[in-house]
DNA sequence: ATGAAAGCGCTAACAA
DNA sequence: TTGTTAGCGCTTTCAT
């Protein structure tokens, strides 16, 4: 025997009705705005409950054209990094009451256009948009709407946008900092797809920490990945097909990272007394390997919280260009590092 | 110099004043509904495509209370299956031109309850619910509003509800054939967390798998896990421990056998030389791990249309029990496994 | 301190 | 075949 399923209120009348009061007044007690009597407010107060009162945001919506949602446009959900940081942001943001709308490109034109009308179709009230991949223009619909919109790792802002970047700098100087106290002089480097500004700005951010640690930069112990397993797995044989070969290699990300693992596990070179390699992001299945990834971790959650905050600038100063914030960064040392070996390989 | 944005008609009215019609029969060329002369249709086509009309579904969801939206709940998204599956799953219903609201619970009975209130206040048509952690009374008020509920691995339907279910049993006996074809004649398994329903069903799955290939169920190779690495990790260093070993272990899950091959590693216990190893679920960073993983693969684009189809039954016949649907499974057989070794270790 | 009422965009019932 | 209109739930302005 079940009991009844107790009475729902769907709309204010009804909770208004209860309360002996109108509409205007249950609106008010829920949106703490006008003067409402402490009184009539316990009552409200009361009814609300008793009828557990759901309320039907697309009301607001439709009356402002405005939904309290945000998009979130994310490249793919099959590196781990994505799905990890969409967990934090969907916590931030639905912690300050917003409601989140997911939408992955999988880096196809046309998915992205389809978003970009779901989007605009939903009213949403600003985008955060990590797909460096595809043509940005698909998403001036977007801003011809006024709507905000954050990039991740554009490093530039125009009117309507801002822009979080993560501190790639930081994280490389930091590993190259590490690898050069365990002994290591030469350092390879396994990048991204090459063309994408977000594949030079990383390249660039290493060149640069092997500069300030006074380290030579050599282009042979460079080589392009694809920000994937398999791009880490053939840039590691091409490294290792030549003749000299670095005693560490850094790569973009953890999934090039693991890649280049397995490519030293099936060659049966030993990591890291052979070899040491980083990872970049901080994925959890980093630690699954074998060895567990030394990485530089992106605090994902800070990452969301920037995203929030320089929409709610955006929001402040409409038609104007957005901060520039950035991500911190943290060296995560596991065992895929260690003292390079005494004798070049 | 840019060119001016375009103008975008964002309600009915812009269109109809445009077209020389009225917003009903705007309407009714949007939606095939009613009749409307050939000619006025053209013109009103024309009129949507010059003003780049964007609908605002709100408008209906507040005429209807239906939103066109579907609910999916996941217990987290640090397993990588969840956002593989989301994946398709997303694509599968925006396909459809339904939209997608997606919440985690994160094994969080607060986070349910918050959960459950935001698809209820969004008017979801639908809620697809993949977490089997928590207690499932948080759900009722979604059924006491008449909305459709998908679980998943229930293996149960009630009023309201329908079931997809996993093919463990199909996936186990492959595999376990398989490994026996390969000479193995003790296997091990490392489990889900005890106590939860859906750990049951995998274990006896495995152990219907065992009697129909003939093959003893030994206890004493069989350990609990936790659905991640570490309880992977402990898992097989416990199995180890002992004098008498499987040579070959199935797992739970993917995350399970990473962690499983991780000891291994550790421990210098060659794969598949000294011991096989099978996870389940097909997720793609298996294939990153060394040696790459084989792996009873979950169909996750079949799991979205089942979910789909179920939630379509549902809705054809209101306040009844829906379909128990089956999912199926591929063995992937990759490098973890091999033949049985000569002598038990 | 509270209530009445307008209006957001859409669709379906009804009228013409 | 097409148009007019009511009404979904909410907030806010304007009265009271």
């Amino acid at each position: 025997m079940r009991s009844q399923p107790p009475e729902i209120a769907r709309n204010m009348r009804t909770v208004a009705l209860r309360a002996g009061v109108s509409t205007a007044t249950v609106s008010r007690v829920l949106n703490g705005s006008g003067a409402v009597k402490a009184e009539t407010a316990e009552r409200v107060r009361k009814a609300l409950k008793e009828l557990r009162f759901i309320p039907n945001p697309s009301a607001t919506t439709l009356k402002y054209g405005r939904s309290n949602t945000y998009g979130i446009i994310l490249p793919d959900l099959t590196n781990p990094f994505y799905p990890e940081f969409l967990l934090e942001f969907e916590d931030v943001f639905v912690e300050q009451d917003h409601e989140v709308l997911v939408a992955t490109t999988q880096s196809s034109q046309q998915k992205l256009t389809n978003t970009v009308r779901r989007m605009l179709m939903r009213r949403v009230d600003g985008v955060v948009m990590m797909a460096s991949e595809v043509d940005t223009r698909a998403v001036e619909p977007i801003l011809n709407q006024q709507i905000p919109i954050v990039t991740i790792d554009r490093r530039r802002a125009q009117k309507g946008c801002a822009d979080v970047a993560i501190a790639f700098e930081d994280g490389y100087r930091e590993a190259v900092l590490r690898l050069k106290a365990l002994g290591h002089r030469s350092i390879g480097f396994i990048g991204g797809t090459e063309g994408l500004r977000t594949s030079e700005i990383r390249l660039q951010a290493f060149q640069q920490a092997l500069a300030e640690a006074e380290l030579r930069f050599e282009p042979r112990f460079v080589r392009a990945g694809d920000y994937r397993v398999n791009g880490g797995d053939a840039a590691m044989r091409s490294l290792l097909r030549q003749q000299r070969r670095p005693t560490a290699v850094m790569t973009v990300n953890d999934l090039t990272a693991l890649g280049a693992l397995r490519a030293l596990h099936a060659l049966g070179i030993g990591v890291p007394t052979q070899m040491s390699l980083v990872g970049f992001d901080g994925i959890l299945l980093g630690e699954a390997a074998f060895p567990p990834l030394t990485t530089v971790a992106v605090a994902r959650r800070e990452m969301a919280e920037r995203c929030l905050e320089a929409l709610g600038k955006l929001q402040q100063n409409v038609g104007t260009r957005g901060p520039l914030l950035s991500v911190p960064v943290l060296l995560v040392e596991r065992e895929s590092t260690g003292p390079a070996p005494r004798t070049r390989t």
